[in-house]
DNA sequence: CTATTCATTTGCTCTGGCGCAAAGACAGAT
DNA sequence: ATCTGTCTTTGCGCCAGAGCAAATGAATAG
């Protein structure tokens, strides 16, 4: 398999954490002292940084690669609650407050990441109440978001939802290309299915819709983006814009 | 209209400060500077704190009555996010990082509130950072209660979340009676489908169901839970334990 | 190059629950 | 006591989407 990161490229650490939404705000002395409190931890694709009902130790800030957070229901449902980008954070609300992980959390590509444990943290946070204050914006924006996905579960179809999923992955993690906006992540029709509460035959079956009309491309674990405002327009159920077999 | 609270019963405020969520771990000087900053506010039943999409202006901690926090969606719809207990925060996240409150907040009884400003509450929680703490771990619970419930909707029966959503409230505003416990608050089919992701119609059906089997007793805008143990099998899914009609 | 594995597609069936419509029940106001 | 507005019930038709099964297609290992 090969590596599907370059490993060797330059990256500043202070820089990132300057930028990181847990570190921003701080001064570059502050973020070397909280990266000197760091352990770096390399994972590779599909491996786990930790299993739901682990443990709770650390709570991680993603440097390279991109990791995605699932967590399984009793009932053996499984759902991914969200993919996490280079500069974010997780593992932050298990590692301060609980005593295990309540999801888990897998490299989906190659991951290089910085990794402080719950006391750690919470020191830090104590020496820099700014931190704690970029937590509690963190974990309110993520209620937030949560929120609203909430809000689509009950008000939207699953057609709806999957156009915003994608187009939110877009935005996320897209890469431009030729024929449009790719989505940078391996992904599966079941991921879709369980970032949007539906089966992977539904996801299928819209994505073949979609496929045939043009809006999309679809491969193996692969999404392409051809026509976004047309996305914006199922998810938002207008009427269905200018149809492309008009032309 | 009656009055649904005895407003004349003695309440002390520190003491009730010392045990809320935000405020818990500060030393009685400290909550009584907490407590001098804060406003009274009283809402008459049936009235609003504040509706979604005016400015956040403040952060509520409810002393007395009951309230109830909804969310419009852009389609119209309605949900409802939670019902606030005495003690309980709300309209925190907005005042402190929002412009806006995303949600309405109406009394569901009289209501007697302690009511900050976003700067005062910002100020309170520079010089008291165990308040900014209280306040990370508040949103963290949020949040998992959140994911559960977004859990239920992807993965149960709506009868199952039926079932969970009156147990919740039976156990937040529950008293016990003769006949088992009663749901302390006004609460209409209506408000049991917008928290449950479902309608009236299909509410109403269930608990005529479950009347009919004698698990509970319903009446206009009032839930009586007779056999709480069957309740909790429906939303496990469980096997029906033993059914009362053998009897 | 072939075998194996895993993702995907698609036909088919079945049902939970939506939502209209219309009637019934209750509480408060005059 | 009656009226009025609001809440609730229930019959009925309908459909989005679940889920099984079986075929097809694409990547990887040997």
């Amino acid at each position: 398999m090969m590596d599907s990161l370059d490993l060797t490229a330059p990256v500043d650490p202070i820089q990132l954490l300057a930028q990181s939404q847990p570190f921003r705000g701080l001064c570059t002395a502050e973020l070397q002292r909280v990266l000197e409190a760091a352990q770096r931890r390399h994972i590779e694709r599909d491996a786990f940084f930790f299993h739901q009902g682990e443990p709770a130790l650390a709570f991680y800030l993603l440097i390279r690669g991109e990791a995605k957070l699932t967590q399984v229901t009793p009932d053996g449902h499984q759902m991914l609650v969200r993919f996490v980008a280079p500069g974010e954070e997780f593992g932050g609300i298990a590692a301060l407050s609980e005593a295990t992980y309540t999801l888990s959390a897998q490299a989906v590509k190659d991951c290089l990441a910085l990794a402080w444990d719950g006391e750690t943290l919470a020191r830090l946070m104590e020496r820099h109440p700014r931190i704690a204050f970029n937590m509690l914006e963190l974990v309110a924006g993520y209620y937030r978001r949560l929120l609203d996905r909430y809000q689509d579960l009950i008000t939207k179809r699953v057609e709806q939802r999957l156009a915003h999923a994608l187009l939110r992955l877009a935005r996320q993690t897209g890469q431009k290309t030729e024929g449009g906006v790719l989505i940078g992540l391996p992904l599966s029709r079941e991921d879709l299915a369980e970032m949007t509460g539906t089966t992977l035959y539904t996801v299928s079956r819209i994505l073949s819709g979609w496929e045939q009309q043009g809006f999309v491309e679809a491969g193996r674990e692969r999404v392409l983006i051809c026509h976004a405002h047309i996305l914006v327009a199922i998810a938002e159920d207008l009427p269905p814009d200018i149809p492309l077999k008009d032309f």
